[in-house]
This record gives C-alpha cells, sequence and structure tokens, in this order.
DNA sequence: ACTACAGTGGACCGCCCAGTCCATTCTGTG
DNA sequence: CACAGAATGGACTGGGCGGTCCACTGTAGT
C-alpha cells in the first residue's frame, strides 16, 4: 500500500503523520477533527483519505506508532547503555525530565483510549513498545552483571519488568496529577532497590 | 443542589450514575451515549440533565468519583489492615485479582482522558484517590515498624509512593497488553524489596 | 384538597464532523 | 509529447448525538 508512493507523496504522508501527532497532543484525541489536521497540514480532506484510506481510526494508529517510537528515542542514547551506575542515574535524569516537559497529556494513552486497546493492531504497538523498553532494562541489569556491580543470580526479568511497570505508573499519576514526584520515587526507589540487591545478595 | 432532592430522586440518581459506570465499562466512554444510559437505567432524557443541569461532563464526573471510590472499597478491608507480612499479601493476590477480572477496561482512566485531566474537578478526584491510596500503604509501613519488622529509619513516604506508583503502572501496562505479569511482578519486588530492606537495613 | 415544585416523557433541533465524490492538476515513464 | 496514474482541492451529505423545551404526572406539606 505504501509502495506506490512517489517522493511527493510520502513526504505528504509524513507531514500528516507528525503534523497530525502535534495537533493531538496539543488538543486531545477527542478534541481534534480531521479538520484540525487538514489545517495545521494543509491538506485536503481527500488527501487524507487518500493515504489512510479506512479513515481516522488508521490515521490515529500511524500516529501511535510515531509517538512509540518516540518514546524510545527521547532516551536515548542512555537506555542503550546502562552499563555503569552512573549511566543509570543519567537516564533516570532524562526520563523525569522528558515527561516533566510532557506536561499532562499522554500523546500513546490517549490514543488507545480511543482506537480501543482490544484493537489488534494498537494493542501490537504498545505490547513491541513494552518490549523494547524492558529489554533495555534488562540488557542494563545484565551489563552491570557482567561488570560484576551485581550478583549473577538475580532475576533480570523480573526486575526489568517492576522496573518498566513504576516508571509506567510514575508517569500515569504525573499525567493525573501534575506532579512527578511519584515518578522520581518510583525511579529513586528502584534503582536503589537494585543496588541493594547486589549488597544484600553477595 | 443535592439537598432538594426527594427519596425518589435520590435513588433515580442514584441508579443513573451505577448504570451510566455498568454501560461506560462496557461501551468505553467514546462509544456511550446519552441514548445508551437512558436505556440502561430507564430514564429519559429530561431526567439526565435533571440531576446532571451541566449535562455529559457532569454525568461523567459524578461516575468517576463513583469508580475511584469503588478502587479503595474493592481493597477492603485489606488494605486497611497491612500489619503483618501475610496480610501484605493476601492484600497483592486480591489487587491482582481484581484487575485481572476487570481485564482490559479502565473505568476511570478512560474518564479523564474524556473529561480531561486539567479540569479541576477531575484532576481532584484522581488526586485525592491516589492520597488515600498512598496513605494506606503507608499507614501499612508504619504498622510493620510497629512491630518491629521493619526499621524505624526507612523513608516510608517514598516507599509507599514508590508502591503506588509500581502499582499505577503494573495495571496500565495490564490494560495495554493484556497481561498481568508486570502487576504481579511489580507487587512482588516491591514487597520483597521492603522485606529485604528490613534485614539489609538491620 | 390545594398548591407548589420535583419528577418524568419524549418530540424536536441543530451542529459537528467523518466520510464521499468528482473535477483538476501534477509527476514520472516510454 | 502523451497518457496513466498519483496527488490535490473542496463542495456536499448524512446521521449521530448532545442539548432544549414543553406538557404531563407524581408527591410532599399545609
Amino acid at each position: 500500500m505504501t509502495g506506490k508512493l512517489t517522493a511527493k507523496g510520502r513526504a505528504t504522508r509524513g507531514r500528516i503523520v507528525e503534523g497530525a501527532a502535534e495537533v493531538l497532543r496539543e488538543r486531545g484525541v477527542t478534541g481534534t477533527t480531521l479538520d484540525d489536521i487538514m489545517a495545521r497540514t494543509r491538506t485536503s480532506k481527500s488527501q487524507l483519505f487518500h493515504y489512510f484510506p479506512a479513515g481516522k481510526d488508521e490515521l490515529l494508529l500511524a500516529v501511535a506508532r510515531f509517538e512509540a517510537d518516540q518514546v524510545i528515542e527521547d532516551q536515548q542514547p542512555h537506555l542503550g547503555r546502562l552499563d555503569s551506575w552512573e549511566a543509570w542515574e543519567r537516564w533516570r535524569d532524562v526520563v523525569v525530565e522528558r515527561y516533566e516537559a510532557q506536561g499532562d497529556h499522554c500523546p500513546l494513552g490517549s490514543l488507545f483510549f480511543q482506537i480501543g486497546r482490544s484493537t489488534p493492531g494498537a494493542r501490537a504497538i504498545v505490547i513491541e513498545l513494552m518490549r523494547r523498553w524492558q529489554e533495555s532494562l534488562a540488557a542494563g541489569i545484565r551489563a552491570l552483571q557482567a561488570a560484576g556491580r551485581l550478583p549473577s543470580d538475580i532475576d533480570v526479568d523480573a526486575r526489568a519488568a517492576a522496573l518498566l511497570a513504576a516508571i509506567q505508573g510514575g508517569v500515569s499519576i504525573l499525567l493525573s496529577t501534575g506532579r512527578s514526584a511519584h515518578l522520581r520515587a518510583a525511579l529513586d526507589q528502584g534503582i536503589a532497590d537494585l543496588r541493594r540487591t547486589g549488597r544484600a545478595g553477595d
């Protein structure tokens, strides 16, 4: 379907997705109409349906994919190099900073409430995002093990899963209440507990 | 405003809120119309606007309040008596069970995406819910301290905040992916880390 | 029983907005 | 240059749904 796009077509499609992402961040899913997106991206209705034949849902799905990639990207290069305690601290700072800056809108979350979590396409995107995120955390823990900073008998996957959950929760609470205290606490305690595992399990 | 309601009026209002909550859980916020709620609660449109003059948003807010109370209530009496490690385990089981049963819909979450997190009324509800929840967890930790099962120098609020975040995240991931592994990991690790604090800090 | 007001029924309105359609203009390829 | 198909513009439609209005009925208090 995307195979028959010319250079111009690809550019327009990209402009639509990025522009739609902007508008959705500002107005929220419920408050965003196709006309808003048309205005922002300087496109016509026929273009929207030309590139996303299934209509609004298909477009929202494309934006969701875009935003999901963004989440990981915004944490790089730190998330990819969690091989020392200093690196973990730097990553922590980046995460807190990113989500504090994002404020009280959740591009991905709101998107999924609209599309429906049960939609196979939507669910696949979140699952993939979580998998990648957790895998990076697990890799970081393994790197610490390799460096002899953590014992080798800890349950890496469970720790990575718990840490990921803590972050998600911290972000949720930040979105709902506007306060980042929980996100900070989750990250600080999570990393501290990991360190303590090293000492206590020794 | 609620002062001038007769017994019949109060009953009807209650029926509307509870019925609306049901429909919203089934169809989601976006997929629920006032007509759906009318059908479910056997009411007419004029009744809806009679009890909720500001319209749909006011009704959704009332439902949000109802659901928020439900969240705490569903964890009782365990959440209120976290005074032994066994109690903590029982509570853990209840939480996992409750959210696994709830499946992939989030009554509160979806409500807030619709009403808008920035709405003062909506935000107040979440903040109050989080406060109550976290306070119960903190009370539980203090109870363990009082029983001599935990050292007295730990940062109770930070631990409670981190634990709450972990739960929220576990639930979010459960909603998005349909898998409760993260919620379980978050609770298990959270409680285990708390116990370890006792041993390591001793 | 009367009266004031709460409670109820349901027809009606009007707008918003996703989606359709066709006419027109570009773009690349032989 | 020709022409096939992609890209674009924008008027139009249809219905879904929140919200309004008024008429009618029940009910509590004197």
